[in-house]
DNA sequence: GACCTGCTGCGGCGTG
């Protein structure tokens, strides 16, 4: 039977109605996998694909199918990370569903009270929820998770790769887990994805217990051929009114995307508005109509939606000057091209971007980037010599045409997300044993990298009494604690992520500008704002204001700010890229000029066959050849040893003067296997939403499971002097 | 050395 015949009679009407003449690809295959069996599935195809009909077409037919017993709960539940794609799905979904009696029912943070209650009280048809409505769910109404979802026939979650990393993604799958626990039996999960690195990956993320029998419909073929330019400037140094490069570059943009749809990603809100200022002036200047607009989250509702319906709508040109907010999926319609200014932080977002052009047959993908590069004077300094910037776009690019992207780190213990899961279980159930947290958690959930003893220790440390998150009762079950209890309550629980307040740094006087601030911070510390270091005199929580002064040489943070985290296969082709001859054809005059010149500037350091570099008055370069985390780790074990040390990608320059040490004798320690503490005093190691309730140890635990790699330390130590 | 995502219950008031 073909896969159209298996489709319920009102499905079948629909898609005639449509004028399709067959279903596609995609849709086909996972028809018959979805009627075909019972098992998971991840559909992975471009955004304009048909995705989510490849997935609804089969479920909305089974469903439809199903005429056994009346029984109550929503028959199929959509899992989204946007309010806005959610908004998008249910209208598509709705025009699916016209003609038959199976309710569409969004549900999140904008949808009205009364839509809510009335579904509560009746649940049936589609639930499209987030991750975080799902989880007030299990807290307010923890009794009631079984008459809302004991009919449920599948999870659909649509955007899978933006929950395969971090908080968010382990939230969503210890809910999936407590969901099927809940139910006391599994419920079939399907995945919708765009952008796959590994495939592998997904599956373990979908159903970690049965990763092999995972099913997998990928589309194919449908990659558009891709029209590739990377275009060189050199900045004037002039940081305010004139830098040549962005003049040069808004001069590009506007003559060569005017009259189109475009999205051209500027990598910082700062960014977007300098880029959209010039380009709105160069217009005026022309006389001609405004096509371009700023679009990032600082700014309102209103003028996002009007930037997005403008994108939309097919008769004006639009091109959005923007940050990742329109990186995920919301219908904004097919982009001609893609810009990037500067390099991006992950190949993955890389791809991601470019996934919006080139989706209409028979158009190519068009990927513009720009690289900026300082001009050099007799003093340079080697990082910049090395035009890091320029290499790692180039190191970016050749990995996306591989199809390579960034894999989340396993084995991260996520204690922060495993403190607010703990919180709420307790809240779903009224209290529960630790034995119940423990196998819920860590056994069947996804805090596997959590063993008995570090597990017992947080919930120790919950339970001290000026922390009082969670408590013990007579009978020895958990409750919440006094500020547990608090904590809950307030509906600000439900993300799992932190949203750092904007605080305004003012220097005599002077603002200098607005800094989102997720740690903790205090008089005397440090923090790096426009690229300088800064000493923190007073901070007004309530104005939310930090007054500074210039920073003499404070001790660093340890990490600084939201530092980026760049993957070790990125600096691996980096440095494929520097000991290679060949100038790749996507480069235009100045870039190509500009890698010659870091490539004569990397073999007369020596890079080309040696690691440590001498850079004279105690200064020595040291090349890693490794990612954010390896030297990061590096990074503090030589500090700790007394050497300043700064980083850079892959490369880190080291400051003996202040230690009777030798490089050579620090490295040859460390290959021994002798490492210092990692960790300063006062070191700050707060950085998600519940780790202010942690102890210093269990922080420390927690980045060395994530943001560390101690392990590593002796095997590059001894690469290095060797 | 950056960006983004999300949110309940209830009191008070007006209207039919």
């Amino acid at each position: 039977m073909s896969a159209f015949d298996q489709l319920a009679r009102p499905v079948q009407k629909w898609i005639r109605s449509r004028g399709w003449s067959e279903l596609r690809d995609i849709q086909a295959r996972s028809t018959n996998i979805i009627l075909g069996s019972d098992k998971d599935l991840i559909v992975a195809a471009s955004t304009a694909g048909g995705k989510t009909e490849a997935a609804f077409l089969p479920l909305i037919s089974q469903v439809l199918g199903d005429e056994t017993e009346v029984r109550s709960g929503f028959d199929l539940v959509y899992i989204g990370p946007l309010k806005a794609l959610i908004n998008d799905q249910t209208k598509r979904l709705e025009d699916i569903c016209t003609d038959v009696d199976l309710p569409i029912v969004p549900w999140h943070g904008d949808i009205s009270a009364s839509i809510k209650s009335r579904a509560e009280k009746r649940p049936r048809g589609i639930l499209l929820i987030t991750p975080e409505s799902l989880e007030a769910l299990f807290i307010r109404k923890g009794a009631s998770i079984p008459h809302l979802f004991g009919n449920a026939k599948a999870v659909v979650i649509d955007e899978l790769h933006t929950f395969l990393d971090a908080e968010r993604g382990v939230q969503l799958r210890s809910l999936l887990t407590r969901l099927e626990l809940a139910i006391s039996r599994p419920v079939r999960r399907i995945g919708l994805s765009a952008t796959l690195g590994d495939i592998n990956l997904a599956r373990t993320y979908l159903r970690p217990d049965a990763p092999n029998d995972v099913e997998t419909v990928i589309a194919e073929g449908g990659e558009a051929e891709l029209l590739l330019q990377l275009r060189g400037y050199i900045s004037s140094g002039d940081d305010n009114e004139g830098d040549a490069a962005t003049t040069e570059i808004a001069k590009h943009l506007f003559e060569n995307l005017r009259g189109s749809d475009n999205l051209i990603f500027a990598g910082s809100r700062g960014r977007v508005e300098e880029f959209a200022d010039r380009l709105r002036s160069l217009c005026e200047q022309a006389h001609l109509p405004q096509e371009f607009y700023p679009h990032h989250a600082s700014l309102s509702k209103d003028h996002r939606e009007f930037v997005e319906a403008r994108l939309k709508d097919d008769a004006l040109p639009t091109s959005a000057v923007c940050t990742s907010t329109l990186e995920l999926g919301i219908d904004i319609g097919d982009v001609k091209c893609v810009a990037q200014i500067g390099p991006p932080f992950t190949v993955a977002a890389l791809r991601q971007r470019l996934g919006r052009s080139g989706r209409r047959e028979g158009e190519p993908a068009i990927l513009r980037q720009y690289a900026i590069e300082g001009r050099l004077d007799a003093n340079a300094h080697f990082s910049d010599r090395l035009r890091l910037g320029l290499i790692r776009s180039i190191a970016m690019i050749e990995l996306l045409l591989k199809g390579w992207c960034e894999a989340p780190r396993p084995n991260a213990l996520q204690l922060s997300t495993l403190v607010h899961q703990i919180l709420s279980i307790i809240a779903e159930r009224g209290g529960t044993s630790a034995k119940r947290l423990y196998v819920t958690l860590c056994e069947r959930g996804p805090f596997s990298a959590v063993g008995p003893e570090t597990f017992l220790a947080v919930l120790r440390q919950l339970g001290r009494s000026d922390i009082a998150l969670i408590e013990q009762g007579e009978d020895g079950f958990l409750l919440l604690g006094r500020v547990g209890e608090k904590l809950v309550e307030h509906y600000s629980f439900y993300a799992v992520f932190n949203t750092p307040d904007e605080y305004r740094i003012v220097h005599d006087g002077r603002e200098l500008g607005t800094l989102p601030v997720s740690q903790v911070l205090a008089p005397k510390l440090t923090l790096i704002f426009s690229g300088r270091r800064w000493e923190i005199l007073e901070i007004d929580d309530r104005d939310k204001v930090i007054l500074v002064k210039p920073a003499r040489a404070g001790k660093p943070p340890l990490f600084g700010g939201d530092a980026g985290n760049i993957d070790d296969r990125v600096i691996e082709k980096m440095r494929e890229i520097f000991e290679q001859d060949d100038i790749p054809r996507y480069l235009d005059a100045v870039a190509s000029e500009l890698l010659v010149d870091a490539r004569t500037s990397f073999r007369n350091f020596g890079f080309a066959n040696k690691r440590i570099v001498e850079l004279g008055e105690s200064r020595t370069a040291l090349a890693l050849w490794c990612g954010s985390v390896k030297t990061t780790t590096l990074a503090l074990a030589l500090r700790a040893m007394g050497f300043k040390v700064e980083q850079y990608d892959g490369f880190i320059e080291l400051d003996g003067r202040e230690t009777d040490t030798t490089v050579a004798a620090a490295l040859a320690q460390l290959a021994d296997d002798v490492s210092p503490n990692l960790f300063p005093e006062n070191s700050n190691l707060i950085f998600e939403k519940f780790h202010p309730y942690l102890s210093t140890e269990l922080l420390q635990l927690d980045a060395l499971s994530s943001r560390l790699d101690a392990k590593s330390l002796p095997e590059l130590a001894s690469n290095l002097v060797s």
